[in-house]
DNA sequence: GTATAAACTTTGACTAATCAAAGTCAAGTA
DNA sequence: TACTTGACTTTGATTAGTCAAAGTTTATAC
């Protein structure tokens, strides 16, 4: 059913706008261009077989390089894709949340879908109506029309040392649980947050959020929360 | 990729809903409850033997009761779904017109995606963030939540008389270039006009629209848009 | 150096949706 | 009653995407 039309301009399946997406995602995670097969088919939640099978469709279509028994590797044309898929999704996302008032816990799932049936002229109208939003409601970054990401770099919470003091730039785990945590705790994109205590070998920070009272986390959590100086 | 899970709650593919979806509105444009396999695969874009095979399935599904050389007949949950996808397609018309200020002569094709990806709990968030419109862009009626379409009878411009004084309900035509004329004829549903003239031989009709100037309309055009008196 | 095991690829099978082309039916015509 | 024709169905093939299970490669351990 999905528009086939002629041989000309074929569309990008779902299928093929998720793979290229989550590969984007990963390699910007990793901050490696290249990307295994194994976290691949991970990502995609099917078999390792699948996933390679997929990804010579994706190398035949120009989308990405693949080097057997090493890894993925977008090209420029998949990147692109891949970017725009991505500021689909995250403008959703923040419509969802903004306009609609869904809950952040479970606005992912929902883009997850939408951000392969929305069109461009739509997806131009919605970015007007939202005021041009720069990031997301879990604080990621949405690429410009142009496809490009800039802001200032970030680590992860448990990386932080005792006494400092930072602000939350975003949440990595889109997982409804852990985000209706971080919510009732206060962990939310912007929020400043003080680092109390932090033991090493004991795998937990303690910190406090705002003017809140203090709590702890393992290293398990804290490494889901990406925070700026 | 469509969210697949487990054996349990299958979702129904775009596919299904699209073809559930254009038998209702065919029974429902026809006022019969039984629909042709010939209507169906015009209306699908698709050839018989594709319109005979899925229609078997959609059989074997319990959507719709299949007779063959005769045509089919929604079953009771068949009829349910299909009037769920027709409200998630009007609501969906609605915002992209209202909210978002796109044409009402290129909406159609957008609804026609975003219907399979938009899930209930947005939908219901929609619909109050519209203020639960009662009909679209285009003058149809959005189904209920309970999937009931209720409102006064209507009939085809080109049956009017000489004399009448009408108002537009619907335009049925969702063809761009069409809706194009009709609003630049201020053709818009709610809009009063006086049938000016009526000559059954002459395959025409004379109208007026508010204090506009007439102008005239052959029977093609003219049964595609639907009053009241 | 060989053994082991994890990571990856290949193979074979399956489902949903589609088309082209051949086959069948049923109405109306002669 | 037989013929013709348009509507419909059947058949066989194709494509995208998937899994299970068998096979291969490579890194590391011993
Ligand atoms: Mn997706
Ligand atoms: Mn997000
Ligand atoms: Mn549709
Ligand atoms: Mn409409």
């Amino acid at each position: 059913m999905r528009r086939a039309r002629k041989q000309i301009n074929q569309m990008p399946t779902p299928t093929v706008e998720n793979y290229l997406k989550h590969i984007l995602v990963l390699s910007l995670e990793s901050g490696s261009t290249e990307v295994s097969m194994g976290r691949v088919a991970k990502e995609l939640l099917v078999t390792p077989g699948t996933a390679t099978s997929m990804v010579k469709n994706l190398s035949q279509g120009g989308w990405l390089n693949y080097y057997p028994r090493k890894g993925v590797c977008l090209t420029r044309k998949g990147k692109k894709l891949a970017m725009n898929i991505l500021r689909r999704h995250r403008l959703l996302e923040t419509f969802l949340v903004e306009t609609l008032g869904l809950d952040w816990s479970e606005i992912h799932a929902e883009a997850e879908e939408l951000e392969h049936a929305i069109s461009e002229k739509v997806l131009e109208k919605l970015d007007q109506f939202l005021g041009r939003p720069r990031q997301d409601p879990h604080g990621h970054p949405i690429p410009t029309k142009g496809g490009v990401i800039n802001r200032p770099s970030s680590q992860a919470l448990i990386n932080c040392k005792a006494g400092m003091k930072v602000r939350i730039d975003s949440i990595v785990d889109q997982e409804s649980n852990f985000l209706k945590f971080a919510r009732e705790k206060r962990l939310l994109p912007g929020q400043e947050v003080r680092i109390l205590q932090h033991e090493k070998e004991a795998d937990a920070i303690t910190l406090q959020v705002g003017k809140g009272s203090p709590f702890s986390m393992g290293s398990r959590s804290s490494e889901k929360i990406l925070v700026r100086v």
